[in-house]
DNA sequence: CATGAATGAGTCTTCATTCAT
DNA sequence: CATGAATGAAGACTCATTCAT
């Protein structure tokens, strides 16, 4: 059920034959050292002292400290869209879930084990967002818009069968994401654990509550 | 009806009398650079610069960078619960909201424009919970826990009178927040406005169908 | 009688107001390094110490290493031309120097004088040209081309005269900058004192000889 | 006529069996490296890229990086003095130049040719100068010793014939070596052909008029 | 009391050199 | 024997902080 974990992407990446073993050390550091203390309070040297590798090491793969953090992030926004784009399309096309709630279940629970099992990579993800005001503009537009776009079909999907309110659907999308956010936000920054399972039949129970047509 | 605003705290703070002109011109320098560039990519000569005061003027009164750091989010931090807290319970000592309706308005309005007029603090603050694990306990249980205690005395009025779903009051808390932070977020990275009439008047509409009690 | 010295010049740089006294240091250090040992094999840190000046002072006034190098060598290059061209318009427009071999006396010893008190910066412009072939270009087709253009005028008078041989200008200053180098080169290399009045008579010589016209 | 050409000299190094196919690269890529960009600022990775080969392989024959740089130089050196006193012994021991024309014709034809065959080994000899004093020493000493020598019996017999002027054969020998130069120069720091018979006829007719013995 | 020159530890990055494969 | 990954010492440069003026 589960299609993207944080081992698959990462370690998908990790598997490259193109990286050494050394160069896979020196990501895995990366990730740790960047999610626990942030990019700029992580010095290349501290990289290479958590990966046992020399300092010239780090630069052999990664031309720049920003090399790394790319190659953290990359595989991770690459994938983020698409395979939850394929979730939505998934829903319509094989009307797999007929039952609003039955299709909110499966969204919420798969992104937030998406997210639990990304959490060091989304908490990169978030600093850099905070700082690079570009970044959250294609994180809105591009991104954003592309989801909508696909999330839209099925959201009108359900609409039509009245079961979802007739709100725009960038609305439905928003309330969502915050709803799921509330409660990865405090696991992603405690570093705690989170009930999955319980967690996302408690939003998705709000969630229907909340965006279900209401009955005359 | 707007009780704290940006100005009003920041410039609070700036209007104190301990603080020298050149000191305030330091703050308003470093609250702009650090909220746009981060505060590990903003140097000291940078705000000396902005604040047309020497290097020197700004260590005279906060002793390390981290103490301007502080010296912005301290007002900031300071006042967001306090603040909050009292609408709580002004709402149920004076009885002054009778329908969860009226009562959810206002704190979203409230607390939307809140958040929108320190917009910068809030930011800063984002980027330091993301870096210090401390920040983040801290704003978890002592803010949240102080929050929570206050906000349950007005839920359980709410859930009393039959208003309100009989969810835990941390779990009707996370939602509030939650749907009100994704109005706030995007237009808090992208630093776009938000019509926070228009936005609130959304927020309640969607937590008042997912949190009011199913009558029978 | 002697108008650029090095002390004139650099010393010019140096009583420069916007230069500390530090800077000054820092200046002369370097001088002294990068025409000793050249200026990739002088560090950063090297000048800091023969200067008994930080690291960071080093960089206060010029912002990197090549800034260095140009706060030596401009004043040099910007003074090589004016002054030197300065000697044939006077032999010209005054005719102080009737006979071609108070002229040639007068320019070779001049630019003796000129070069081996500007024998350190002279080094470190070899290896520049040596390094940067923008460079070479420059001084051929700017620096040498306006030397020559006021060069072959004063040529161009003694030729008239009958005192020099009508070969073109270009060739003729070619012969007596070639011969000059003669005598400077190795004294350049070898940091060794040069016996410049003895050496320009030797020099006149062989020049008046080559260059004179032959008469009938 | 020509005995030493570029090719010759360093050809004859590349044609050594001590050298493998792969060294013979890694030499001639460093010959264009080092004299394009100076030796310091050519890494022996760009030497390996360039050489079509390993870094390892480029420090099996050349031990270091100044290894590469001596097995240029040395060729180059030995032979520089070897060859050219071998001229002077021609001129006098066979008579061959009855006339001192003809033997400062052949001379600096000969020198001019083995100059510009030689133009990179030459710039990178000329940066190595500037740099070491040590080198420059050797140069003038040794080299240069041993060549005037040679060059004063020649010398010698020219000025007993009445045809040369009856300055010190140093003298001498420093005027020719510096009006050939004046022609060598340019075409060396601008990568420059240089019409050779055309600049030897020159120089040699300059020549032969500031050295020629003034026949009363 | 403000200034900004001075400091020097620390940063990212390069590169000559080595050595296991 | 060739390779190129690995090393780590240096290098240029930055910046929070101090202090003489």
């Amino acid at each position: 059920m589960i299609i993207n974990s944080v081992n698959t992407l990462f370690d998908q990446a990790l598997t490259k034959t193109s990286l050494s073993e050394k160069q896979k050390k020196v990501l895995k550091a990366s990730l740790l050292l960047f999610s626990k203390n942030g990019f700029d309070r992580t010095s290349t040297k501290e990289i290479a002292e958590k990966a046992q590798v020399s300092e010239g090491t780090v630069y052999k793969q990664f031309k720049t400290k920003e090399g790394i953090l790319a190659a953290i992030l990359k595989p991770f926004v690459k994938s983020v869209i698409p395979s939850a784009a394929a979730e939505f399309i998934t829903a319509l096309s094989q009307a797999n879930y007929p039952l609003l709630e039955e299709f909110l279940t499966q969204v919420v629970q798969n992104r937030m084990e998406f997210a639990i099992e990304n959490k060091l990579q989304l908490k990169i993800f978030a600093q850099e967002v905070l700082h690079d005001k570009n970044l959250a503009y294609t994180l809105k537009h591009e991104i954003g818009g592309e989801l909508v776009v696909k999330m839209g079909l099925a959201l009108k999907y359900y609409q039509k069968q009245g079961q979802l309110v007739a709100w725009a659907p960038q609305r439905i999308a928003q309330y969502i994401i915050s709803t799921v956010m509330g409660y990865l936000v405090p696991c992603i920054l405690l570093d705690q654990p989170l009930d999955v399972p319980e967690a996302s039949k408690e939003a998705v129970e709000f969630l229907i509550k909340g965006l279900k047509k209401n009955s005359e």
